[in-house]
DNA sequence: TCTGGGGTCCTAGGACCC
DNA sequence: TCTGGGGTCCTAGGACCC
């Protein structure tokens, strides 16, 4: 028999900005943004900061001043740091449950229906207790009977101090549930953006329960079919099951906006080199192959003339192998690489992905084994050496050519509980 | 001067087939 | 000259998410 699902979203408060507070205890209470890759725009806030009306994705140029005048504590974005304090999270949530969905770096999604709880408020304080003694990063916890309901409570137990972190939707009744639903501001409801949102209005839906007593076939002319389940989610109808663990990703992305704007080939060359390395790295640590890239190169698109080429490329041997891979962009660059144009940022994208365990011999089958198999422990003895003494120690010629491509950073703090050399120092003095 | 990065899913429209 | 209907597969682009 099948057990309907009971849903608790652990939900990470600011989440980058909580991390570096693990390590400045100091800048509790104070105003703190969290920069983007090349320190563009602010993408995580303090709940002081979010006071000042920082809005998320706030271009800091455009707040310098502001910044100044209230003290606000900038960083740079440190990727390294947040991933892993994220593993951290993850682990203990999977300790709790093994089904546990991983939804974004400061969320997750946990399947009670199977766990022996009484009082899911009083489990789900003992959870945020133990993530904040553990790990240092405060969450907050919504329990329902529906995802798009466990996202509405979480909010909900994020913005109510009264809530302390915590709230359980499922335990209420559906007129306590309404309750919170007409709270909930149309465009809050997970699933509704900046398209989405006006137009509801337009109708006359303004909330949560607006939109869960519409009718589906209504929901489903105006916002297609995610629309109709959104619509019956809030309704406690279960459209979005836990995701399967394991499920293999549809596509690795990765690029970068250069330092400065460029139309140096070696530069451009470069980047493209590193940001594949490091895209085939990340196929390989999840045992995938990739059958197609796309190669993407932008100008500024603040700028007038604003022009972007996508060039596909198709492997007709799946392949992680950063050599292979790096020859055959870099090939696909000097064919639509223009002297004339001022670069601002590549992409690099792998789709058609397989794993390697699936990979079926094909005609060329023997080939292929032949072929991979040297391939796999070149790439094995390159990615231990990496990972045993640090990300780019070994590293292709190719991505060499220049560093002048990499993004700023200037405010980044240190890698604590990733690097060696930059472990936090605590220094204790005795008086005597 | 200065505006992020990495994902998923849905839909529309074209090519091609019977 | 008029001119079918249905199906699949693929791609580009939009909308949304964190």
């Amino acid at each position: 028999m099948s057990v309907s699902p009971i849903f608790a979203l652990v939900d990470c408060n600011n989440f980058f900005v909580s991390c570096e507070r693990v390590f400045r205890p100091d800048l509790e209470g104070r105003p703190i943004v969290v920069l983007s890759s090349n320190d563009g725009c602010a993408v995580s806030r303090s709940n002081e900061a979010k006071a000042l009306g920082i809005p998320m994705g706030a271009p800091a140029f455009k707040y310098r001043d502001l910044f100044k005048q209230h003290g606000v504590v900038q960083f740079s974005a440190n990727f390294d740091l947040y991933g892993d304090m994220s593993e951290r999270i993850t682990r203990i949530l999977t300790s709790i449950t093994p089904r546990t969905e991983v939804y974004s770096v400061d969320e997750s999604f946990l399947d009670l229906s199977r766990l022996e709880i009484t009082d899911y408020t009083a489990w789900a304080r003992e959870v945020r207790a133990r993530v904040l003694r553990e790990v240092g990063v405060p969450v907050s916890i919504g329990i329902a009977p529906t995802k798009t309901m466990a996202k509405l409570a979480s909010d909900h137990a994020k913005k109510d101090l009264e809530l302390a972190g915590v709230l359980d939707l499922y335990s209420l009744e559906r007129p306590e549930q309404e309750r919170y639903l007409l709270q909930t501001p149309i465009e809050n409801i997970w699933g509704v953006g900046r398209r989405l949102g006006p137009r509801l209005k337009a109708e006359g839906v303004f909330n949560a329960l607006d939109l869960a007593q519409m009718r589906p076939q209504l929901a489903k002319q105006l916002m297609g079919i995610q629309g109709r389940q959104m619509a019956a989610e809030l309704n406690g109808v279960c459209c979005h099951p836990l995701e399967r663990i394991g499920r293999i990703r549809q596509t690795v992305m990765h690029g970068r906006m250069f330092g400065e704007d460029t139309n140096d080939f070696a530069i451009v060359e470069a980047a493209v080199a590193s940001l594949t390395a490091r895209a085939a790295y990340r196929l390989r640590r999840e045992g995938l192959l990739t059958r197609r890239a796309v190669l993407s190169l932008y100008t500024n698109r603040h700028k007038p003339g604003f022009t972007r080429s996508d060039t596909p490329l198709y492997f007709t041997t799946p392949t992680a192998d950063s050599g292979e891979l790096i020859s055959q962009l870099v090939a696909a660059l000097q064919e639509v690489f223009r002297y004339g144009i001022l670069y601002h940022r590549a992409n690099i994208l792998f789709y058609d992905l397989v794993h390697e365990s699936t990979l079926q011999a094909d005609l060329f089958g023997m080939v292929n084994l032949d072929g991979s198999d040297t391939s796999k422990s070149r790439m094995h003895a390159f990615d231990s050496i990496n990972d045993r003494y640090g990300k780019r120690t070994i590293r292709y010629a190719a991505e060499d050519l220049s560093k002048r491509w990499e993004p700023k950073h200037q405010l980044r703090s240190p890698r604590y509980t990733t690097n060696w050399d930059e472990l936090p120092r605590i220094v204790t003095k005795t008086v005597l």
